[in-house]
DNA sequence: TTCAATAAATAGACTGGTCTGTATGTTTAA
DNA sequence: TTAAACATACAGACCAGTCTATTTATTGAA
């Protein structure tokens, strides 16, 4: 052995995490995961019976992951604009820890087919649980308004992965601002 | 000679901005394209000097297809509102007609990596001209209203795509109603 | 208009590499 | 003693890209 601080399947789902988010699902191969796990391929296969299982994992350690660094940003806050706001910070903070490769969701989305199920699912059901977060924070307006601020808060994430700027996440912060003080958001 | 109607080099521009749309570019191999164009291999290569220089010249067919149908849309419009409205309307065309696969760039911008500047510049060129159009449908506002409708437009054909359902281009559609309503968008 | 020269397109073998996944046998830890 | 983790070779498929050799099409000149 040895006497890594921590177990084989932990370590390759952390490099996953690393590798999956930088470099992209299909670029990143198993062989390179479990080099840098300092895992043998056997090991792998035994606590994951394929890649799509190992991607699956993935987005499902993301979710938890990005779920709560979200949360120790917005439960900072009390007032529903402040809250909405400091989702938006949040973003802009992953940007810069992560290099501005964008949501990993949104990412894989992309590479696969439209008839895997299974890896789809995983995503919708993340976007499903942005959605209600944003509702739970805004409530059901007659307006969506929980729905506006979610996309203004997708394609600022999108957007700024594209232009590796942040301006997109400081202009739907802008909006978010001007759409409360005209009331269209409550 | 197969007899075949249209020259080799648009044979495969074809069939890649096809498959490079449907299956995404990696999963995408050379031998597929070659096969369904129904060109020899050297024949690629001879008119292309690498996949990736086929990507780029992908981009590019896209770009110039994508926004000739976009202004047959806007253009039949003449009002401000409605002009806008079009290109959401343009877009859940596009939805129904390639079955929810999304952005061919904001797809290649998920499985490139961040410093393959050859595509990543593709791809920003095409946002930046979609940024403009909007501009020059808007004016220069202080608010910056034409990024805030570019941003519902890339939302939604990004959600659109992934929850393979029209309702994110409906709602924008009714957040950018609502916003010349209130006067925020003139 | 015919014919030779040139260019374009063809088929397909081949290289060297990568990919996911399996199988074998050994070592370590519980 | 049992199970987990190890290293590593291997299979079989696919990848991008090169090369050879042949066939087809075009073009220019006599």
């Amino acid at each position: 052995m040895k006497h890594h601080p921590i177990v084989p399947r932990e370590r390759i789902l952390d490099t996953a995490l690393r590798l999956f988010h930088e470099q992209g699902y299909h670029a990143t191969g198993i062989n390179q995961i479990i080099s840098e796990a300092g895992v043998a391929k056997a090991s792998l296969y035994l606590h994951f019976k394929s890649k799509e299982e190992l991607g699956i994992e993935y987005l499902n350690a993301r979710q938890d992951l990005w779920f709560t660094q979200l949360r120790l940003f917005t439960d900072a806050e009390k007032k529903t604009r402040k809250k909405i706001l400091a989702a938006f910070d949040f973003l802009a903070y992953v940007n810069e820890n992560e290099h501005f490769r964008g949501c990993s969701f949104l990412n894989m989305l992309s590479e696969i087919r439209p008839d895997n199920y299974a890896l789809l699912t995983s995503i919708q059901n993340h976007k499903q649980e942005l959605r209600q977060f944003f509702t739970d924070i805004l409530g059901e307006q007659k307006n969506d308004a929980a729905d506006i601020v979610y996309m203004l808060f997708e394609s600022a994430a999108t957007e700024s992965q594209l232009f590796k700027n942040q301006w997109p996440i400081e202009k739907a912060k802008q909006a978010v601002s001007d759409l409360c003080k005209l009331k269209y958001i409550k």
